[in-house]
DNA sequence: GTGCTTTCGCTACGATTCGTAGCGTAACGC
DNA sequence: GCGTTACGCTACGAATCGTAGCGAAAGCAC
C-alpha cells in the first residue's frame, strides 16, 4: 500500500489497525468535508493516531487519499450473467455504486486533477485504481471470447488498443455522467449506455 | 461573468482590464503551480492588483478557478465538414485539444471535485461550461438532421435522454483518455471513437 | 466644476494549517 | 534482555487565509 514493500524486519513493526483505522478516517473525513477541506490534523485525530505517524507512512494528502480511495475499487468484481452485454451492464453498475459514494466522488477527481501534475501519483492512481478496473474489461472480454460472442485476437496491438479504447469509453461515461451532470448511472441509463457500446463495437469491429 | 450582472450604475466601474489580467494570471498560476498550489495572494501579484481586489469580485478559489477555465472553451464551435461523423470528429479533436493545455487539465478536473459538495459550485460549471458544450452536440445532431443522416426527432424526452447519453460519452472519454490514461486523444484514438459511437448509435437507434 | 458613489491599492491583523524536530515509551525479533 | 523501529506527544517557525481600515482614483448626475 504504502512505498514501503521491502520493509526492515528488525524493531517495532508498523500497526496495520492503524493502517486500516487511518484510511477509513480519510474517507470519513473525504465525506464530511471534501477534499480541500481535508487535513491531515484532523485524520489523525479521527484514526486516534497521532500526526506524526501520518507523515511517516504518507508523503502527504495526495498519497494518503488515493490510498483511502483505492480501497473502494477492492470490490470490484466481473460477474457472470452469462452474455457479454449482462456482465458489461454488471460492471457498470458496480462502478457506478462506487462513484456514488461521497468519498468516492470528493476523492478521486481531486487525485485526477494533482496527478496531471505529478508524475508519481499518476503511477500511484494507475496501479492501485486504473489497471484493477483495467483488468476487468479484459476478463470481460477473455469470457466472452470463451463463449464465442467475440472473436479470437489476431493482431495483439489492435487488441490492445481496443481494450483501451473499450476502458476509456466505459469509465469516462460513468464519471461523466455521476460527477459532472451530477445524474445517477443507475439501471436504465447503463442499459442503454452498454447497448450503444456493444453495437458499436460489434459494427466497428466488422467493418 | 462573476455573480454581479446586475451591476449598480454609478460609482467607479469595475475594470474590465482587471478581470482579463485576473483571469489570465489564474490560468498562468494553474500551469506553474497546479491547483492545490494556487494561492489567491500569488494570483493577485500575477495580475498586478491588490489581493482585496480579488475577494471583492470571486468569493474564492474555486469560482476564480471555474471562470478562469471557462474562458478556454470559448473557442468551441461546430465545424461543418458534411458529414455527421466528421463534425463530430471535428468537435472531439477541439475538445481534445483545449484539454490537453495544462491550465485546464489541472483545473477542470479540480473544480469538478469540489462541486461534488457544493451545488452552487456545480450550477456555476454547468452554466458556463457544460451547457456551452452540450449546445454542440444539439447543434450537430440539427445539422445531421437538416442533411437526413439522422431521423427527425419524435418523442422529445427520448430525445433529450439520449442527447445526454451521446453528451456523457463524448466529453467522458476525452477526458478519461487525457486525464487518466494520460494518454493522447490524437486523431486516430478520435477516428476509432467516433466509429463506435457513431455505429452504436445507429444500431441502438434503430432498434 | 462640484458632489456622490463605488472601486482600487495598500497595510496590517488574528486565526489556521502546515510539516518537522525532539524526546521518552512501547512493541517486536533475536 | 538488547537492539531496533514505531508510536504518542509537544512545541515550533513558516506560510496562507480572509477581513478591516484607510486615503486616493474614477466615473456619473447636476
Amino acid at each position: 500500500m504504502q512505498s514501503r514493500t521491502p520493509a526492515s524486519r528488525t524493531g517495532r513493526p508498523r500497526s496495520a489497525a492503524a493502517d486500516a483505522a487511518i484510511l477509513a478516517a480519510t474517507r470519513e473525513a473525504l465525506v464530511e468535508l471534501g477534499w480541500s477541506g481535508l487535513t491531515l490534523s484532523d485524520v489523525a485525530i479521527r484514526a486516534g493516531v497521532a500526526k506524526t505517524t501520518l507523515y511517516r507512512r504518507w508523503a502527504g494528502k495526495n498519497e494518503l487519499v488515493v490510498d483511502a480511495v483505492a480501497e473502494l475499487f477492492d470490490e470490484l468484481r466481473v460477474p457472470d450473467r452469462g452474455s457479454l452485454a449482462a456482465d458489461i451492464e454488471g460492471v457498470v453498475l458496480q462502478f457506478a455504486a462506487i462513484l456514488a459514494r461521497p468519498e468516492a466522488r470528493s476523492g478521486l477527481m481531486a487525485v485526477v486533477a494533482e496527478a496531471t501534475r505529478d508524475e508519481a501519483l499518476r503511477e500511484r492512481i494507475r496501479a492501485s485504481i486504473v489497471d484493477r478496473q483495467k483488468h476487468l474489461v479484459l476478463a470481460g472480454r477473455a469470457r466472452a471470447q470463451a463463449r464465442g460472442e467475440l472473436p479470437a485476437e489476431t493482431d495483439a496491438g489492435r487488441t490492445a488498443r481496443a481494450a483501451d479504447l473499450i476502458f476509456d469509453m466505459v469509465a469516462g461515461a460513468v464519471v461523466h455522467r455521476t460527477l459532472v451532470s451530477a445524474e445517477p448511472a443507475d439501471e436504465e441509463w447503463v442499459h442503454g449506455f452498454t447497448r450503444v457500446l456493444l453495437s458499436g463495437l460489434a459494427a466497428a469491429g466488422s467493418a
